[in-house]
DNA sequence: CAGCATCCGTGAAGATACTG
DNA sequence: CAGTATCTTCACGGATGCTG
């Protein structure tokens, strides 16, 4: 199917881009394949109960039902889960002591707190235009529904 | 079911921890009302395609069509959601200029670009350690595979 | 206390087709 | 070109019960 490749109506000159050069753009990276694995590592970002978990750990070791109790809200399989995957991404540790009964200890590894630094530096941001934000969705939610 | 409760064999002296001083830790923010909030933002940051399109707008601003080849392998739909997304955050704009065909403009704003910022540091940190967390998940499937 | 196994409901994401 | 609408899938996450 040609789906029409009229000359006309074609490309518009429309609006004047303010920077239609050559490609002058700094392009800090544009290796897809990176993409890939930093996408896996943001993801982790994104998951609200690692960054939770991160930021717990972030002054100091803590047992499995401690955090439990400061996240508050989160079930005892997510935490486990989160914990698992932290673990697998060598950011925390686990430490089992063969006591009775038993305890664990969690802790960020080294690469966990260079983690927690870019982290919290974004959760500092999040937290100073949080309100800018929900006064955006607000505003979007009103125009959409009214 | 009384759970047991005998005062044997409970909380072990096990390990010296190094900090069981009263609390002495700096705790940036307990205000758990916040954390709700913050953490919706942190979502959207942890939502690949979220950042992938804050990378690829953080240079000027993109059509639909053009964003959607530059981040090649996003859905139309998923796109359309994403960018929906950003712009009920205020995090970008949408111009839509009414030619034929139409064309609509994605960019920025203030607070996007303020935001690209600490997720490109999130990024590059992401970047340079992506080898070092391969590294440990590969180990970590090892251990708990073989 | 720490953690695994299981079941099940919800919704996020892809594929596809159609519209302005 | 830039979407919307619909259907299907399936992974995420909660609840529950059991083990060491």
């Amino acid at each position: 199917m040609g789906t029409s490749l009229k000359p006309a109506n074609i490309e518009m000159p429309a609006p004047p881009r303010p920077n239609p050069g050559p490609d002058p753009r700094p392009m800090p990276d544009p290796n897809h394949a990176d993409c890939r694995g930093v996408a896996s590592v943001l993801s982790r970002v994104g998951d609200k109960w690692s960054v939770f978990v991160i930021m717990m750990l972030s002054d100091g070791p803590k047992r499995f039902n401690e955090l439990k109790r400061m996240i508050n809200g989160i079930s005892q399989r997510m935490l486990t889960l989160t914990l698992r995957g932290l673990e697998r991404d060598g950011l925390v540790t686990r430490t089992i002591f063969p006591t009775i009964p038993p305890r664990v200890d969690y802790e960020l590894t080294e690469l966990g707190h260079g983690l927690s630094r870019p982290v919290e530096a974004l959760g500092k941001w999040a937290k100073d235009h949080l309100d800018r934000i929900e006064a955006a969705r607000t505003k979007f939610d009103q125009r959409n529904e009214g």
